[in-house]
DNA sequence: GGATTGT
DNA sequence: ACAATCCAACGCCTC
DNA sequence: GAGGCG
């Protein structure tokens, strides 16, 4: 292995998460190159090439470009271990390089001066060794946004000074790359890493990497089962479905098979694809599935337009209609590459090694594929696409098996409705826009959508004919439907077949698609068939989908969670077992979509449903203690207030309690949230975040004093239940600032703080361990984190704030320059607050997996110790947490029932 | 978000 | 009828 | 006692 002593020597890796040098790995398969783009001082990018186990590197200013004549300065900089080209983060100030750093491009590199060595890595190391002692260095780059030729020249002048050049080649290109600013691997833009939770994957799964076996002689192709509709999930990839001809690609130097599902060969049926993708694998073996496709006149793909190209026998008539009518290639999966076989790699990973390895021509091209199943389903359609294909992100590639790892969905609804008028349209479409088609609702004519895709010429030639006779001056719908384009009323006498995607809500389609005039139905019958199979049937599965069935499989939940998902109304009266609440403006953004966090545009809506999948969860530490409601009736970027009284009227299920007050009123209603239908109705007057009193208005056996009288007097409500807390009570709040914040403003999350928060956490818990106390943990959904030590209850506020106290200041002895139990903001600064006085009767923090109203809908999450050492408080998003959730249970579920003696443990250790 | 108060 | 306004708190800390 | 703090 080559030196690493320079870049151990620059570092401390107690501080700074960069990886330590490791002992060299075995490793096979093609080099790895990687580009790092790191905001430490001065912004740059650093270009590292894999050469005898570590990175050769090159700090790059400008970072790389595509026009060849701009000659990049690339200082050369010391080794880095191989295991940093996965690196993501934050390097601490202080220490070297500081600042965050992205891997924004990642793939496999040879030399290609002569010839490329992908499947030769000791040929291509050895080349690229003399290359950096000679000074000139020619890679062949495979990345995801770096693809094609690049030069590596020394200068004259300067043994560091090197020149990154772009070679001319199909790649080269005016457009600065620099502008695809996000990261490869986490898709986060370098500027908001400070505040993002980064995983960090191993380097050896950025590429290909392992042993190189014989590539099988033969495969068939992994087949997809039929689903019903396109779903959003975290867990699964979307490609659209191309309608054209599926074959495996087969690539051994110079051989190259095209083998269709029936074992067909067409490589001399296609001579072309079978020349580039010869070329794909630079003399040496690959392996990619994907679908031959050509394209009809108007550029779409066409089935029809393939058909007739499988006739051609004769190598004059293929080259003739090789001019004519392109054949296309299009890949969407990597089996094999380079010696390594990949099918048993997760799909996810795959996908990353095609879109790697594969080099895009006009011939040979990548398939698309998305997270988002909805949008790239419609746009699919629109497209001209028979619809999409899911793929289960970890899934193996199952040759010649129908696997439910891959999910075909095509429009399953199809209507019959009355043309009732056309538009203009633009170019060919001059003469037909769309279709204005509508059906039968009493004796009316209901407009229900109008319809442009799906004509070809022909079609649009004889609709035309037939609408030509129907002309007349009057609209034909009882309301004039909205179109921003010249209308031609014809009298609805025309029947047209539509496939769609669903209906919408307000009665118009979805993607409709023409399919063809029904001259066997009679316009008159046309009627809106009820959707039951359509609209409500998608929403019913996705929700199905999406949110497993509710923890203890609670009727009522689904029932809520299925009458606010089965409805696109914005308003409606919800049930709740035998309660009803009025719900309104249910589309209201609360969260507006937020993309450097990865967050959608989430709603009230959204947060009703969270409220209600995780009740089972919550209520438990919600219950009988009384509540703070920090409402955001316009979302989190509106006008917030706190709320502690309710004095006005409530439905019947509202549970209170009213306590003494000193102020002029001598007593004040506290709600208590002890039910599904509070909290949904909570959420319903715009409550965002659930704060609680750390005592409970109950009365049991863990409690000392059986009081319940908390109205009458000071004296009854210090003698009272809720004068004994739960638990005693740790707030660890970081105040170390990201620097992003207006002046004065509380500081924002920061891995760097959160980092520092969960080191203090630990060390609290070695310390109350000592004391033979358990202390459990959960994030706030902010930047900190609450550490509680669950106790019986025959202490009083004060004592616990006394224990509190005690424990922090012990703490603080032996880590002062890490945490502050300063009262002034101003000195609390780079330190770790620790804020004993949270332990006081009508103090409140935020209730276990409440959210919070920030970007990125976080929520409180109670943690195993374990769990925390990994953990980001935006691991944890109204979004995400569910599914977690139903595998987790609540870590927190012992917090009232196993409840630890305090005096006791006073007595034994002492802080 | 909703009740209450002010114009 | 519609717009404006309210919607927290008090005990603890430090000076 | 005043004013900051959560
Ligand atoms: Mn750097
Ligand atoms: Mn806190």
């Amino acid at each position: 292995m080559a030196k690493l002593s320079e870049y151990s020597a620059k570092r401390r890796f107690e501080a700074t998460p960069e990886p330590a040098p490791a002992e060299p790995a075995h490793r096979g398969g093609p080099l790895l190159f990687v580009v790092q783009q790191h905001a430490a001082r001065r912004l740059h990018y650093d270009f590292r090439i894999e050469c005898d186990g570590v990175l050769f590197s090159w700090a790059v200013p400008k970072g790389p470009s595509l026009d060849p004549a701009d000659k990049r300065m690339a200082v050369f900089v010391e080794n880095h271990p191989y295991d940093y080209a996965s690196f993501e983060g934050v390097i601490p100030p202080k220490q070297y390089g500081a600042g965050e750093v992205i891997v924004w491009d990642c793939g496999v590199y040879s030399p290609d001066e002569d010839g490329v060595w992908f499947h030769d890595r000791e040929q291509a190391q050895q080349r690229v060794r003399e290359g950096l002692v000679g000074g000139k260095l020619s890679l062949q780059l495979r990345g995801l946004k770096l693809k094609g030729s690049f030069a590596l020249v020394r200068t004259k002048q300067d043994e560091k000074s090197w020149l990154l050049i772009k070679h001319k080649d199909r790649f080269i290109s005016a457009a600065d790359v620099t502008q695809q600013d996000r990261s490869v691997l986490s898709g986060v833009a370098v500027k908001d890493m400070r505040s993002f939770p980064v995983h960090r994957m191993p380097a050896s799964q950025l590429v290909p990497v392992g042993d190189a076996t014989a590539m099988p002689a033969k495969l068939e192709p992994m087949q997809a089962e039929l689903g019903d509709a396109p779903f959003q999930d975290a867990g699964w990839m979307w490609e659209p479905k191309l309608d054209g001809y599926r074959v495996l690609a087969f690539v051994d130097g110079d051989k190259v098979q095209l083998r269709s599902r029936r074992g067909l060969e067409l490589a001399n049926t296609f001579p072309r694809l079978a020349e580039e993708l010869r070329q794909q694998a630079g003399g040496g073996t690959m392996i990619l599935d994907g679908e031959i496709v050509a394209l009809g006149a108007d550029g779409k793909p066409s089935f029809n337009a393939l058909q007739n190209r499988f006739q051609l026998k004769s190598p004059v008539d293929i080259a003739t209609a090789d001019r004519n009518v392109p054949t296309l290639f299009f890949a969407f999966d990597l089996l094999y590459f380079a010696g390594l076989d990949l099918r048993a790699r997760p799909y996810h990973e795959r996908r990353r090694y095609l879109a790697q390895c594969l080099m895009p021509s006009a011939l040979v091209q990548l398939v698309h594929a998305d997270e988002d199943g909805e949008s790239l389903h419609a746009a699919a359609l629109a497209s001209g696409f028979e619809g999409v294909i899911g793929k289960r992100k970890d899934s193996r590639y199952e040759a010649g098996k129908r696997s439910p790892a891959w999910l075909k969905v095509k429009p399953t609804h199809s209507a019959d409705l009355v043309i009732g008028g056309y538009t203009k349209g633009k170019g060919s479409r001059g003469a037909l826009g769309s279709l204005l088609i509508g059906y039968w609702e009493g004796d009316g004519l209901r407009y229900a959508s109008h319809v442009g895709s799906g004509f070809n010429d022909r079609a649009l030639q004889e609709v035309l004919a037939r609408l030509e006779p129907l002309h007349t001056r009057s609209c034909p719908f009882s309301s004039k439907p909205e179109v921003n384009a010249p209308v031609t009323w014809v009298k609805p006498e025309l029947v047209a077949e539509v496939d769609f995607q669903e209906w919408t809500d307000d009665g118009s389609l979805r993607a409709p698609v023409f399919q063809r005039l029904r001259d066997d139905i009679d316009p008159k019958t046309v009627r809106r068939e009820v959707p039951s199979h359509s609209g409500a049937a998608t929403k019913k599965r996705r929700s199905a989908r999406a949110a497993p069935p509710s923890p203890r499989g609670d009727v009522v939940i689904d029932e809520v969670v299925a009458a606010l998902d089965g409805t696109t109304k914005n308003a409606f009266e919800l049930a709740v077992g035998t309660h009803r609440i009025r719900l309104s403006n249910l589309d209201r953004v609360y969260w507006p979509a937020n993309e450097a966090l990865q967050q959608p545009a989430l709603t009230k809506r959204d947060l009703l449903r969270y409220l209600a999948q995780v009740s089972p969860l919550m209520l438990p530490h919600i219950a009988d203690r009384p509540l703070t409601m920090i409402r955001m009736p316009d979302g989190i970027t509106g006008q917030r207030f706190f709320q502690k009284h309710w004095e006005q009227a409530r439905p019947d299920f509202v549970e209170s309690v009213t306590v003494f007050s000193e102020s002029k009123d001598e007593h004040h209603n506290y709600l208590l949230c002890n039910n599904l239908p509070t909290l949904l109705w909570l959420a319903q007057s715009g409550t965002l975040e659930f704060h609680v009193w750390h005592s409970r208005a109950k009365v049991d056996a863990d409690a000392k004093s059986k009081s319940t009288d908390y109205a009458t007097s000071l004296e009854s409500l210090e003698a009272s239940v809720l004068n004994c807390p739960d638990y005693v009570v740790f707030d660890i709040d970081p105040y170390i600032y990201s620097g992003k914040e207006a002046p004065g403003a509380e500081p924002e999350l920061n891995t760097i703080a959160f980092e520092k928060g969960k080191e203090i956490a630990f060390a609290l818990r070695e310390l109350l361990l000592g004391m033979k106390l358990e202390p459990i943990v959960k994030t706030s959904g902010k930047t900190g984190l609450h550490v509680f030590v669950p106790i019986r209850r025959t202490i009083d506020f004060d004592t616990a704030r006394h224990v509190s106290e005690l424990v922090s200041r012990h703490l603080m002895r032996q880590r002062p320059r890490e945490i502050t139990m300063e009262w002034s903001v101003p000195k609390r600064s780079g330190k770790i607050f620790m804020d004993h006085n949270m332990n006081v009767r009508g103090k409140t923090l935020n209730v276990a997996y409440s959210p919070r109203g920030e970007p990125g809908a976080p929520v409180s999450m109670p943690l195993t110790w374990e769990e925390l050492a990994s953990a980001h408080p935006l691991d944890f998003r109204m979004t995400s947490v569910i599914k977690r959730l139903t595998r987790t249970g609540d870590r927190w579920r012992d917090a009232l029932t196993r409840k630890q003696d305090l005096d006791r443990a006073l007595k034994g250790g002492k802080a």
